[in-house]
RNA sequence: GUGAUCGUAGCUCAGUCGGUUAGAGCGCCAGGUUGUGGUCCUGGAGGCCGAGGGUUCGAAUCCCUCCGGUCACCCCA
């Protein structure tokens, strides 16, 4: 059996069974599951709710949203046009949600809206470990909140996560980007810094320099480091107000002893971030090694639409790069559990009344498996085997005449013979 | 988008100085036991050798293009 057509570039399935392509491992449905239900979990316990918005959006609310000069918009959205109207699939899910609590007034639900969401993003880059086309992101928005505890806060609630999977090999770096005008005039010195040694710098960061300064600052290079070691510091234009409010972020994550390392170098890629910037990177993940990413935006809302400011702060975090983590760590996910019974029948009679039995069984809430193809009592045994079951019950010309069945424990192989009328009980009382 | 590298059964991989019908292990199906799984034995199915083109008497093997994975640049979750 086979098809010409395969998944897209970039995009993968997730099978039943884990499984490796190329050498990446994509977990199993299960493992997406578990992860899933752990960091609703976390999120539930730090008092969140969850929020879904749709996969597409209007181009233009990503546009401005995350910016227009940023790398995703000026180059990986999967866009799209029709009847007139632009739509592109959504690249982040700050600004839809941010769209969403403005469209629907949640503001007036009161109080600070604390919102998590789970579900896939689009953009369309070179595809490899830990970066795919379609990627699966998980976040948090606390929405109306400046005070510096819902930064320390929400930073909290990203740690909580990784460490609920086991994965502690992680470096939390933070900074604050101050305000607009702050970084402007950071920017405008920084050029200036910078000019005299154009000519020294790697092609990326003559581009980078004409088009935005701030990205040559996460430069790679040990010798652009060197050039970079007297520049101006963008800690050095921020404003009295950011950074008070930087200090109280950093006594509130003392609060909670986590720790973190200040990097005054670092920037965020997208353009609505303002004071609070911090990111999570692990060292076990190769190139992508940012495992989730995030920051202050109180001036998104205005920027789509607000006549009022709403200050917010958030993280986004990737899913692939989390299970990469958690295999780095070597912690295993939970295996599901197998079915508790496998009904095995024998001839056309049995067939038929397996058949009722297995439905009745599983309106009762028993997780129960059968044959489907009329094969030998073997292959049905060993299919009740591949299967995990508890239990298999076996059903024959015998069995039906008995109005007993044959009931045997997989594990221990014992078997014993039970009234038809038992057997829900005889199951349910040994789960 | 750029560079490097890889692509042979479902999976992991042998096989390339070009030469009969392309192999192994695991998995799958079936039989050994016409009413019993996990171990064992036996047999079977399953491959346009990633795709297309070229060189050649002959291509899994050499060349070109494309597709896809991986690694890195870039960027970021």
């Amino acid at each position: 059996m086979s098809t010409s057509f395969q998944n897209i570039k970039g995009t993968f399935d997730i099978l039943p069974d884990a499984y490796s392509d190329g050498g990446t491992r994509i977990a199993s449905s299960a493992e997406w599951h578990a992860v899933e239900e752990t960091i609703r979990d976390v999120m539930h316990r730090h008092n969140l709710e969850e929020i879904r918005t749709p996969i597409f959006e209007p181009t233009e609310l990503v546009a401005r949203g995350v910016g227009q000069m940023t790398d995703i918009v000026s180059k990986e959205m999967f866009a799209f046009e029709r009847s007139g109207t632009n739509y592109v699939l959504r690249p982040e899910i700050t600004a839809p949600v941010m769209r969403s609590f403005l469209q629907h007034h949640l503001e007036q639900r009161g109080g600070v809206q604390k919102l998590f969401y789970i579900g896939p993003c689009f953009r369309a880059e070179q595809p490899q470990k830990g970066r795919y086309r379609q990627f699966h992101q998980f976040g948090v928005e606390v929405i109306g909140a400046d005070d510096a505890r819902a930064d320390a806060e929400t930073i909290a609630i990203m740690m909580a996560i990784y460490r609920a999977f086991g994965v502690e090999n992680t470096a939390l770096r933070i900074n604050t980007l101050g305000m607009p005008d702050a970084r402007a005039k950071f920017v405008n010195a920084l050029r200036e810094y910078l000019e005299p040694y154009e000519d020294d710098l790697s092609e990326t960061s003559r581009r980078r320099l004409a088009k935005n300064p701030l990205r040559i600052l996460d430069t790679k290079l040990d010798y652009e480091q060197e050039i970079l070691s007297d520049a101006p510091t963008l800690t050095d234009f921020v404003e009295s107000d950011s950074r008070e409010h930087y200090e109280r972020v950093k006594t509130y994550l003392d609060e909670l002893s986590i720790e973190y390392e200040e990097d005054p170098l670092l920037v965020r890629g997208l353009d609505y971030y303002t004071r609070t910037a911090f990111e999570l990177e692990s060292p076990d993940l190769g190139a992508q090694s940012a495992l989730a990413g995030g920051g202050r935006y109180d001036l998104l809302a205005e920027e789509i639409g607000s006549s009022q400011p709403v200050p917010s702060i958030g993280f986004a975090a990737g899913m692939e790069r989390l299970f990469l983590a958690i295999a780095a760590a070597g912690n295993d996910l939970p295996e599901p559990p197998g079915a508790d019974v496998f009904f095995a029948s024998l001839g056309d009679d049995a067939e038929r009344w397996v058949f009722r039995t297995v439905h009745r069984f599983r309106s009762e809430g028993l997780h129960v498996a059968h044959d489907l193809k009329g094969r030998s009592l073997k292959s049905q045994m060993k299919e009740a085997n591949r299967q995990d079951a508890t239990y298999a019950i076996i059903i024959g010309g015998n069995e039906l005449e008995a109005g007993a069945a044959q009931v045997k424990h997989m594990a221990s192989g014992e078997q014993v013979e039970v009234p038809f009328d038992g057997i829900v009980d005889f199951v349910m009382d040994r789960k």
